[in-house]
DNA sequence: GCGACAG
DNA sequence: ATCTTGTCGC
């Protein structure tokens, strides 16, 4: 799949930071138009030894919960992870995952935040500019903002807000278990993406899509720290 | 200066 | 994220 080079990686932090606060500008979160259905989950993991990242892009076909396609890509970590810069860390190796997908799915959901971030520009955001696709901020844990524990039962949810602005939303995906941050990313609603999210979680916390993505980049980085190991 | 801080 | 095995419980 392709995606647009709309500038260069290397940068410095306040050059990532500014960046990020020129990019928001051109945020869109059109109206939902369908359901959908083709949906795709990232994640990475990284192998500090090696200052390795590993990154998977799983793509599910939710209608029939099975797996329509994967890509993986892999590469020598060079920004390191910084609160509010995690974006330049993960997602050029994310990109070089998503070069070797093949169908073009209907909408990401990224291991991060989306607009709940300092410069409301997260990963999720980000990644979705530069692909063009509607995509979801889907973190396990809170970056900024406050909220309320949402009551505890599967898709229950309540309001992440900052300065009197709502910036997402804390999802309970399964009865009992810890919730989700879920915010937009790109081209879409918060409702349509707390809707995919619940629709994707189906048996376990993680929307599914993520959690198959999560599975292969940790098989992925014990195989390789396992075997040529270059 | 102090505390917070996606992965 | 990562360092790390078994174990208690639905």
């Amino acid at each position: 799949m392709e995606y647009r080079e709309l500038h260069a990686w290397d940068l410095t932090y306040q050059q990532a930071r500014e960046l990020q606060t020129e990019l928001r500008k051109k945020l869109i979160f059109r109206a939902p138009e369908r359901d959908f259905q083709i949906v795709a989950g990232a994640d990475v993991a990284y192998d500090k030894p090696t200052q390795r990242v590993f990154a998977a892009i799983v793509t599910v076909d939710l209608g029939i919960m099975k797996v329509l396609e994967e890509a993986c890509a892999f590469a020598r970590g060079k920004f390191p992870y910084i609160p509010g810069l995690l974006t330049f860390r993960e997602a050029p190796t994310l990109l070089e995952a998503w070069k070797r997908l093949s169908v073009r799915p209907e909408v990401l959901i990224c291991d991060g935040q989306g607009y709940a971030h300092p410069r409301r520009f997260g990963l999720a955001c980000h990644v979705g500019m530069l692909v063009d696709l509607p995509t979801i901020g889907c973190a396990k844990t809170r970056l900024i903002g406050e909220y309320e524990s949402p009551r505890l039962r599967r898709g229950e949810f309540s309001p992440l807000r900052e300065g009197g602005e709502q910036i997402g939303a804390v999802l309970r995906t399964q009865d009992r278990v810890k919730p989700l941050f879920i915010s937009q990313g790109y081209k879409i609603s918060l409702d349509q993406a707390l809707e995919v999210v619940l629709r994707a979680a189906r048996r376990y916390r993680l929307p599914e899509p993520v959690r198959l993505a999560h599975q292969r980049v940790s098989r992925m980085k014990r195989e390789f720290s396992r075997n040529p190991k270059l």
